[in-house]
RNA sequence: GCGCCAAUAGCUCAGUCGGAUAGAGCAACUGCCUUCUAAGCAGUAGGUCGUAGGUUCGAUUCCUACUUGGCGUACCA
């Protein structure tokens, strides 16, 4: 269960306090109506109509009042009452509306923020939960391009928001490195490589080996039988062909060093490797069990189905007719043997929504099968990722390249750093751009609703001026110029504390409501499974916060008892950026 | 054919539980750098929320049909 937040708390009083008066002033006025509807809370469109909203729509026929008729007498009763909350009643037309005491939210706020520092917006509601979260899961044949980097920010972003929710969390990421589309690659690499590796060409391993999936796809074209030879090399591969394997174990070799490189580049790490070269033959004995405990059918031709008609899912077939295994089986067998591993509770596999049917009779078939935590099973689905000019065709050579766009992105970040004079003044000039590079390109990635197809603009990406990650950045870097300046310029004024109450300007009355409804927006995004959610709020405190620093200065502020106090939100401010930032991958920089 | 998903400004996207005048960014145009970092701030202009019905005091939001687009519907992965 999640503890309320303050700002929850604040709404739930008057909610209720507003309720029980609508009550008494129904008995009074009608006389028993039974049980009211529900009093809705809202938040008003524009801030100087309060700081919440209750519409009396629904009472009007009750009460045989007009909203606006009824929100009067109801202000007049509430005023009338002793000891109602710190706040002041607004009447809109039919909205009764409330303006908070932000001042004592802002002091209760500060020591809240001040105490829980990096852990203010986290709560313990998935305590006692265990998740493992699937993601990436790359071929071995090619390096990583956009699509995949969807999937890792993704990946990453919710697992730190489900651990900031307090579960448990275990990032798994299965590697399919086996199957004819890797023998591809093989099979091209042995016919016209001339031996070359990536200490001889200089080529990182895998681009090295997609260069060859490239060009195995360049000769089928040509030759008819280049699909047939795959599928030999396959079929050598099972049966344990010595040369086969050594080569397969090479390329794997390269390619898995690139991929480690790219991760460690992009910030993506895992707490276990899975290898379908392992984990391929699992499943079939499942497949079995179900068909003797009669969940499962075998056709005539000896191929074993699922009947999922009642869940409209169809027929499907787990195990071919020659006994061998598909995707669903291995599939089936890699989740138990997952379960039996690291028992969870919940497991997330984070993968394209083109699969979604895939999952709906995986999940229904573990559950056949008996297992009670097949239940628990999500499938994380998020949509294609599209160029401007359409989808992406690795044929066509229009696929974005990871490693490619991060670097270039890096360059043009480091660019804009000489641009303005600041390559002196922010540390390592290399690191500084990757990091804005990397908050870049998580934030235009996690800010689309996941589940939705996105457009990729390659020129819109490489901007980093609006609705970006590197705003958010700017906001924190100016941030800690200006908390080190009072440091260092004025440190006698820390000693004047904090005083709430001169914190009345309206955008100061909304900074200190949207940084204290920070927690219910990570609870949000842990139940909905949506990093979004995260991305929208800190667009919208840094476009607050933008404002607010521009038209108000905090260090020459009038007095230094409103500079101690300004200084106090923008520590409040720094610490939500910081805190949000980590859950969508976006680095923070003391200086950009 | 059947199933799932989507459709909001020129473009890319938000839009809370059905609620007040539907919001951002980009692109266009206008102001603002002796100023806590102009990767910024303020403003102008831009909308039949795909179409048609329905439910409701009230619909971008819920329901139905249709149109358009994407994906799936493999003894591929």
């Amino acid at each position: 269960m999640r503890i309320q937040t303050m700002l929850e708390n604040i709404r739930d009083t008057w909610k209720s306090l507003i309720e029980e008066e609508l009550a008494l002033y129904a008995a009074e006025k009608v006389g028993d109506v039974g049980p009211l509807p529900p009093l809705v809370a809202q938040t008003p469109p524009k801030p100087e109509l309060g700081d919440l909203a209750f519409p009396l729509f629904a009472y009007a026929k009750i009460f045989h009042l007009g909203p606006p008729a009824l929100a009067q007498s109801l202000k007049e009763r509430i005023e009338k009452r002793a000891g109602h909350p710190a706040g002041q009643i607004l009447i809109s037309g039919p909205y009764l509306n409330v303006k908070i005491d932000t001042a004592s939210l802002a002091t209760a706020l500060a020591a809240k923020i001040g105490e829980e520092q990096d852990r203010y917006g986290t709560n313990d509601s998935l305590g006692s939960k265990r998740i493992t979260i699937e993601f990436s899961c790359p071929n071995t044949n090619k390096p990583l391009h956009l699509g995949h980097m969807r999937n890792d920010s993704l990946g990453m972003s919710m697992a730190a928001i489900l651990a900031a929710n307090g579960a448990t969390v275990r990032k798994v990421n299965l590697i399919n490195n086996r199957g004819v589309h890797i023998c591809k690659s093989m099979l091209a690499y042995q016919k016209f490589s001339e031996g070359e590796t990536p200490e001889s060409s200089g080529i990182k391993g895998d681009h090295l080996v997609g260069n060859y999936y490239v060009k195995f796809a360049q000769w089928a074209k040509e030759d008819p039988t280049a699909e047939a030879q795959a599928q030999a090399m396959l079929k050598a591969w099972e049966e344990g062909d010595s040369e086969v394997l050594e080569l397969w174990q090479r390329m794997n070799d390269w390619t898995m060093a690139g991929l480690y490189e790219s991760y460690e580049s992009m910030g993506i790490s895992f707490d276990a490797f899975y290898w379908e070269s392992e984990t391929y033959k699992y499943g079939k004995d499942e497949i079995l069990k179900g068909l003797e405990n009669g969940v499962f059918y075998r056709e005539e031709d000896g191929s074993v189905w699922v009947d999922l008609t009642r869940d409209k899912l169809d027929k499907k077939v787990l195990l071919r007719s020659d006994g061998t295994s598909l995707y669903i089986t291995q599939d089936v067998g890699t989740a138990i043997m997952r379960h039996k591993d690291w028992p969870f509770d919940a497991h997330i596999y984070v993968v394209g929504s083109e699969q979604q049917y895939h999952f709906k009779v995986l999940f229904r078939t573990l559950q056949l099968l008996g297992y009670s935590w097949a239940e628990n099973l999500h499938h994380l689905s998020y949509g294609m990722v599209n160029l401007p000019e359409g989808k992406m065709k690795s044929r066509e050579g229009t696929v974005v390249d990871a490693d490619e766009l991060l670097s270039s992105l890096s360059a043009l970040a480091e660019e804009e750093i000489r641009s303005k004079g600041r390559e002196g003044e922010v540390g390592d000039l290399r690191e500084t751009s990757r990091a804005i590079a990397l908050g870049a390109l998580n934030y235009y990635l996690l800010q689309v609703t996941s589940s939705k197809d996105m457009i990729f603009n390659p020129a819109e990406s490489i901007s980093f001026n609006g609705n970006t990650g590197p705003y958010l950045q700017y906001m924190g870097a100016r941030i800690s110029s200006m908390l080190a300046k009072f440091h260092s310029e004025s440190p006698e004024v820390e000693a004047l504390g904090f005083d709430a109450s001169l914190l009345s300007l309206s955008d100061e009355r909304e900074l200190v409501k949207l940084l204290a409804r920070y927690p219910e927006v990570v609870a949000k995004a842990g139940d909905q499974y949506d990093p979004s959610l995260v991305t929208a709020y800190l667009y919208e405190l840094s476009k607050l916060f933008s404002r607010y620093y521009h038209d108000n200065p905090v260090l020459k502020a009038p007095s230094p008892e409103l500079v101690r106090s300004r200084i106090e939100l923008v520590r409040m401010v720094n610490q939500v950026l910081k805190n949000a930032f980590a859950l969508v991958g976006i680095p923070y920089l003391a200086s950009m």
